[in-house]
DNA sequence: CGTCCAGGTCTAC
DNA sequence: GGTAGACCTGGACGC
């Protein structure tokens, strides 16, 4: 992956073996810059954050005690403001549409993802034409123009931004382009795991992994509020859990 | 070729 | 508060 780190684009490797991820750079690095790569590494694959409250609560569930041995880490962006781009760019598409608009954001801003005061800058023709964003367009745009200009401070919605996770809800809601579905999922990022994320591929996989005919979005979150704050974890592990099997089951 | 819909959301009732 | 219709795009599918 590259890393956009002030004015610096910086490629990196990443690798993992039991218990260790490794972050090698093509260069040596000058000291500060590897304090700043760390943070934002440590920050994208949440090492600092604490799941023992939430395997407490799983610790005997037969469907997800599996996951206490490690698993509930989301894999972030070094910035909320790339994780809401993106998102937003999952929105009423198949895959193949969210990685054409992200690859034609990253190929334009130099292999990094751009800043919001790029994406700011860039002319609706490029979303239209070049990432073929569609409607999307106007909201991305509109989006890193408020982000650039400080009218939207989406790095306080971490939870060490002292926000309720309501009033975070509330926040991320307002912007255009981003519904129930694309908060949930932007909250998940954040750390935020009260809420499900409820779309076209987990109701479907709920179904299958529960072995119900049909299930109201209701129905499921009732069947999930007994984990409280981790409501929106425990759905997420339960549908994903063989992707342990394909990855080579390494947590 | 037309229709449907994919990791939805907005607006107008 | 709940729901129909519209919305960019492109790939899958039926005819």
């Amino acid at each position: 992956m590259t890393l956009r780190i002030g004015d610096e684009t910086v490629p990196l490797q990443l690798s993992n073996g039991r218990d260790v991820l490794e972050v090698r750079a093509a260069k040596k690095l000058p000291r500060s810059m590897v304090t700043r790569v760390t943070g934002i590494v440590r920050r994208m694959f949440c090492l600092d954050d604490d799941y023992g409250t939430f395997y407490a609560a799983i610790a005997r569930d037969p469907q997800l005690a599996w996951a206490t041995a490690g698993a509930g880490r989301m894999l972030r962006s070094p910035t909320v403001f790339e994780d809401v781009v993106k998102t937003l760019c999952t929105t009423n598409c198949a895959w193949s549409g969210t990685q054409r608009m992200i690859a034609a954001l990253v190929a334009q801003a130099g292999g990094a993802f751009p800043t919001p005061a790029r994406m700011a800058e860039l002319p609706s023709r490029f979303y239209r034409d070049v990432a073929r964003a569609g409607y999307r367009g106007a909201y991305l745009r509109d989006l890193a123009g408020d982000v650039a200009s400080g009218r939207l401070d989406l790095e306080r919605l971490l939870p060490a931004g002292g926000l309720r996770d309501d009033e975070v809800r509330e926040r991320l809601l307002s912007i255009d382009g981003i519904g129930p579905y694309a908060a949930a999922h932007v909250m998940m990022l954040l750390g935020r795991h009260g809420s499900l994320i409820l779309d076209s591929w987990t109701r479907p996989t709920y179904l299958r992994r529960s072995g119900s005919k049909r299930a109201s979005d209701r129905t499921i979150e009732r069947r999930f509020a007994r984990f409280g704050a981790f409501a929106g974890l425990a759905f997420w592990l339960f549908l994903t859990h063989d992707w342990l099997e394909e990855e080579g089951g390494n947590l």
